[in-house]
DNA sequence: CTGAAAGCGCTAACAG
DNA sequence: CTGTTAGCGCTTTCAG
């Protein structure tokens, strides 16, 4: 691997010289430029990214932190995070949590210690030392999916109330009046937005929100399954049900199923992001998904702000907020009485 | 952030004292390292990992390149990767290639230029000029799941023979004489190799293979969709049909539905790889798993002996090829006929 | 416009 | 057993 030194010395100029002509050529004569570029090119130089690191206090990396490499989405938000890295010759490192606290304080820890440019988060439900320790980051940080509050960094993510408001509102169209809620995580920034999308919408229809008709579904599969069997077994069951988000709605669906309901004669069913390869589910669950191809670029683009920054500059948290997108499918239809 | 100058300062040594002692605590004696442990201690410190890629070499990083973020056990694997990568103090990058050869091969030079440690990837279908580059590396490389033929590097993946066999057989068992196969990408190691399990079960049952019964779906979902459409749409159309990998499998599925035939009573279907959240999809597949985590932890434990092994010590290819466990849907049953 | 020199934080001979 | 020294490859003043 040729070094700065080699092209220095085919070019017959001072490392310095090759340094800073290919950094800027507008510093060096132009002839010696063409000298120092050609002789890059003979040798095939490319900077050490390590030195670079070394100088610069930082690696051209910057680390991802989810929760879990479960969630369906997450294939696009990494796609969508490695194309705009790499636009700015970054690469991108991931990191999961399993939704534990200390795992992701840890692993935060690894990646500042590794000195990454940045981080993108999708973080867990936090303590107030865990906002505090993360207030306390000197690297850059953006937030994804799950705000917190009181923690001044960027932020993208959807309208969560608006997300639950259009489902809900679709399913009050079709003539529904007892509808029910998985709700995510009790606590966690999305679920609660969402839970109050879902009440607000009703209370505008001027219908009372039964809370009993609200479970906590901790944004679980398994969890949601369990409450679906105990909201439909009630005798007074409700004629549709929104999940917040689409593992819980394939365990709705599940115990729809199992419980030998029919979707959407018998129960209606919706929830928030899609399920991948939906169509073979049936039935084609209706749906508003976040664009997560795009939240991933913001996020990227907001992180790349930062890294690219002067140290001098205080780039004050930004905001990029997203309206999610209704997709129709069969699993809503009027209430069957 | 402290360094190892600050460490020695206070511990009242020099640092190369400092960095021997924190190496291998045999080479100082007790009290000095008491004294240096409790500094290092005292003062959080952490060597710097660029400092120390930057003398190695080398940086404590290892990147996994896959084809597509949409394939379903991808989580599965990054999941298993970073576990063990964790265990050693490596992070672990991500790169997609889009099953492109430039990409992918542009993404291995940014790799190595950037010094990772080493490399796992599940390579596209290579030309022999990049079978050439890759067996030119220098950084260590772990192949998972297509293997390439004349590469001289770890492998690790499943006997994919054996899978297509035991989907095979069992269509047979139920009586189908007539089974159609949905293989993957044209040369592909897998594919060509699931071919062969597929043609040879059939063989030694006495069946001939009729060639036009198997046809490309490349892996794709949407191919394997028309694919399958051709087939049920011919007068001597397959009573069965095994799909190579999940993806194809559901493409597969759409289409018989959309044929309105039904599963598993018209057609019997079953496929190498499950589904997520399979429970949900109708019906439930009959297919042979991979045992993905197991698979990425005997990669990395292939990547991390070879990163750990002294220069000189030339460690021979090795290959690790598991068995896939066979999983009863309910979309498998004798023919109508 | 170009070159010499210092130093980022660490490791590894090589001396004492 | 411990300290001195010389870099790893690069960037960046600061002189010339």
């Amino acid at each position: 691997m040729a070094t700065i030194r080699d092209v220095a010395r085919m070019a017959k100029v001072s490392i310095s010289t090759v340094s800073v002509a290919l950094k800027d050529g507008t510093q060096v004569t132009p002839k010696t430029l063409k000298r120092i570029t050609d002789a890059a090119e003979a040798v095939d130089y490319r900077p050490d990214p390590i030195a670079q690191s070394l100088k610069a206090g930082r690696s051209r990396l910057i680390g991802v932190v989810v929760g879990s490499l479960q969630n369906p989405w997450f294939g696009d938000l990494m796609a969508g995070i490695e194309e705009t890295a790499l636009q700015n010759q970054h690469l991108v490192t991931l990191s999961e949590t399993r939704m534990d606290l200390a795992r992701e304080r840890a692993t935060i820890d690894a990646l500042c210690s590794q000195r990454v440019g940045g981080i993108i988060i999708s973080p867990h439900l936090p303590t107030p030392e865990h906002v505090e320790y993360l207030s306390g980051l000197k690297t850059p940080l953006v937030v994804i999916d799950h705000k917190i509050d009181g923690l001044q960094v960027d932020f993208v993510g959807i309208d969560n109330q608006l997300a639950m408001s259009m489902l809900t509102s679709h399913l009050l169209r079709l003539g529904h009046r007892r509808i029910g809620h998985i709700a995510g995580l009790n606590g966690l920034w999305t679920a609660e937005q969402r839970k109050r999308g879902f009440r607000d919408t009703l209370s505008a229809s001027g219908i009372e929100p039964d809370e009993t008709l609200i479970v906590d579904g901790r944004y679980s599969g398994e969890v949601a399954y369990d409450q679906t069997m105990r909201l439909l077994t009630r005798a007074d069951r409700p004629t549709a049900i929104v999940a917040a988000n689409n593992l819980m709605a394939l365990g709705a669906l599940q115990a729809i199923n199992d419980l030998s309901f029919r979707c959407p004669d018998d129960i209606s069913l919706a929830s928030v992001d899609s399920v991948p390869w939906g169509s073979v589910i049936y039935p084609q669950l209706t749906v508003v998904v976040q664009p997560i191809a795009e939240m991933a670029h913001a996020a990227t683009a907001f992180l790349m702000d930062r890294i690219n920054a002067p140290a001098s500059l205080q780039i004050l948290p930004r905001e990029r907020i997203f309206v999610p997108k209704f997709i129709t499918g069969r699993s809503c239809a009027p209430p069957s009485s």
